[in-house]
DNA sequence: CTTGACCTTGTACCATGGTGCAAGGTGTAC
DNA sequence: GTACACCTTGCACCATGGTACAAGGTCAAG
């Protein structure tokens, strides 16, 4: 299995290439090594990075946190048990995201459900679907 | 019931004047109106508004995403039957978001177990762990 | 009627997450 | 050896989501 230059795993993902220099520069996607000539060298893993990347940022992570979670990755031959500890919280922080986004279909649920039943009094219940969404972040 | 300025607003959801005034330039809070002299004018609403888009922005949704989430509300009085079409598209954003936060859960909860087992192998099966992320954006 | 806290507009600046372009080296194909 | 596609670095630029600052008006208290 030959290595990948960066406009092969860039087509293959589907970013362009500076966009994959740029996660290098921020300590994200660091290329196998170099050719002689000093081309990048990718493997399969590079995509498969690329990939978490483009899809943890669809879910709202930063790059910051998306190189927390994959750091977790990197350094695990290290020490298992410290590694636990920073997976619980990004567990928590998982948690606490679906909760609230729960929350908030819950919400946008009654507002379908309060459109479908009023169509006749013109006045949907709306406003006071989202006053609920008060509480917020604990 | 006398209505608010925007330094009351501001303080009161714990962020700053310049802040509001630019959402407002985004079309995501526009005051109830002015005084004679030229001040916003504020109310309740205005609160649970900014808390909400505070509240939206830490679950990963853009400016733009919160300005139509709240658009279902402001347009309400006009057409319950299209503003219940939009509510359904962001039902199904929200619940895209929601499956896709729990399968990176169900990884992380799969890493923190092997991370709680194999202590003794000192090889962490988190390399493998996030290579199942790869489907992903329907 | 001045002080101080608050408001106004306008403009400039910042970080994040890219995107593009120029100038030049590489590598295979003819 | 000369196209051509691809790579390199470096620097400039962009949109989004703010944040700060200047110059000035408002208003209640003393």
């Amino acid at each position: 299995m030959t290595d990948l230059r960066i406009g092969e795993v860039a087509r293959t993902v589907g970013v362009p290439v500076q966009t994959v220099r740029y996660y290098e520069r921020r300590g994200l996607c660091p290329p196998e090594g170099r050719t002689p000539s000093g081309y990048r060298r990718y493997t399969e893993a590079t995509i498969a990075r690329l990939n978490f990347i483009r899809h943890a940022k669809e879910l709202g992570f930063t790059l910051r946190e998306i190189g927390e979670l994959l750091d977790l990755r990197l350094h695990s031959k290290d020490a298992c048990a410290r590694v636990e500890q920073r997976v619980e919280e990004k567990i928590g922080l998982v948690t606490r995201r679906i909760r609230d986004l729960t929350r908030l279909r819950k919400t946008l649920e009654g507002m379908a459900e309060s459109c479908r039943n009023q169509e006749l009094t013109g006045e949907c219940p709306i406003l006071e679907a989202l006053e609920q969404h008060e509480d917020g972040t604990p």
